[in-house]
DNA sequence: AAAGCCATGTAAGCTGTTACATGATTTT
DNA sequence: AAAATCATGTAACAGCTTACATGGCTTT
């Protein structure tokens, strides 16, 4: 009935979306391996109930292969031999330039809203400690600036509606109560990002003191 | 390759899921009207950017549409006649026996994640006051309950953490760190929570006031 | 030899999103 | 007459979940 979409929703398009959380843990669970490779079923068991990451996104081992196909079609991993023929054949995937690339460029990327703190910051959070603690710390000031803009904005909307209210005391002050709720909710998380901060300051600088004794 | 699926994975429990806060949200707002009817088009306004449901879940027109069609084959709504034969024709959804005991059932659970308090827990929240303040009361104390109880088991587990890191000291604190956040988060839910209990009461009282100047 | 883990996936069905199609009525 | 608004949807597709299929290797 309807002609056929002129386009397909911008095939080019596919990995540009801020989100993408597990797509991007795997290429941080692939950086984190000497050699930066890894197969579909060891890097499933790092979204297991044991594995550090498995208590922030939980993952089935067929979202992990489905995962890693679009990320070969992303041209982020590639894949490599197989080097031990042994046992049952493995597909292991390295990371490829694009994919290091794209790994950092979301790893200085704060969240934009308080929602995907617990998700999604959190992967970072992680990943960034593991492979690069002083770029977490760069990450936990740039999401502290976000948080705080978010708190100016939800401040400034609620004082709006108070007035408003007064005015009509209509709708029982619903909006009151879902401005009060962000609010909370985002003083909480700016709160807790700065006892992070300490911590990831005491990593920072452990990291920072073993690099200068490797030299 | 596969043989055909034993059985459609239970078409009975469609409607089971403790979640599903649009189609509640659609059962409340039939609710509010008189008479207990509506059309999508009028239902697909109050989710907009005016409205204050807008506020906590937003729906394009088209999902209004879809979820009405659920709701009937659920039998939680009847199509009415359409009573007003002038303007372009509408389908008036009624309120069924079954979708008024549907969402009085679901007004009076609390949700069981932090998670849920953003979205599912404020529809509930926004409608049990407009319907009925004092259902919204002990809907909040519902809630306060499950988030004391979420609170304690994630302080045991707070604690628990804390002594085996300084046993082994590996993967630097990140399970405390989820932990701590969750830990805010719930905290700073609760302590919105107790707020919003006495603009509730108030609610309520005068709810209570007009109930008995009515009779 | 059987049980269980290693390892890779596919199938089928849901939900949700975006965009568009269709046409009547009202306002400018 | 044109534009806006009322009103109801469908098409197409992307994403997620759950379950299962397939087979090699290892341990008991």
């Amino acid at each position: 009935m309807n002609p056929p979409r002129a386009e397909p929703p911008d095939a080019a398009a596919e990995g540009s979306q801020s989100g993408m959380p597990a797509e991007h843990a795997l290429l941080g669970l692939l950086a984190m391996r000497e050699g930066g490779t890894g197969h579909g079923y060891e890097l499933a068991r790092s979204f297991g109930p044991e594995a550090p990451l498995g208590s922030v996104i939980r993952l089935e081992p067929g979202m992990v292969y489905h995962h890693l196909k679009k990320l070969e079609r992303l041209g982020w991993v590639t894949v490599a031999p197989d080097a031990s023929p042994d046992r049952p054949a493995r597909r292991p995937f390295a990371l490829s330039r694009d994919g290091r690339g794209e790994l950092r460029r979301w790893l200085m990327e704060p969240v934009a809203h308080t929602r995907e703190i617990r998700l999604e910051f959190l992967v970072k959070l992680y990943l960034a400690l593991a492979l690069e603690p002083a770029l977490a710390l760069r990450l936990i000031d740039e999401q502290r600036g976000i948080l705080e803009r978010l708190i100016d904005s939800l401040s400034e909307q609620r004082e709006l509606g108070e007035t408003a209210v007064n005015a009509e005391s209509g709708s029982i002050h619903f909006g009151e109560m879902v401005t009060d709720m962000r609010l909370a909710q985002t003083g909480a998380a700016l709160a807790w990002l700065d006892r992070v901060r300490t911590e990831a300051a005491t990593v920072a600088v452990a990291a920072g003191r073993s690099d200068a004794s490797r030299r």
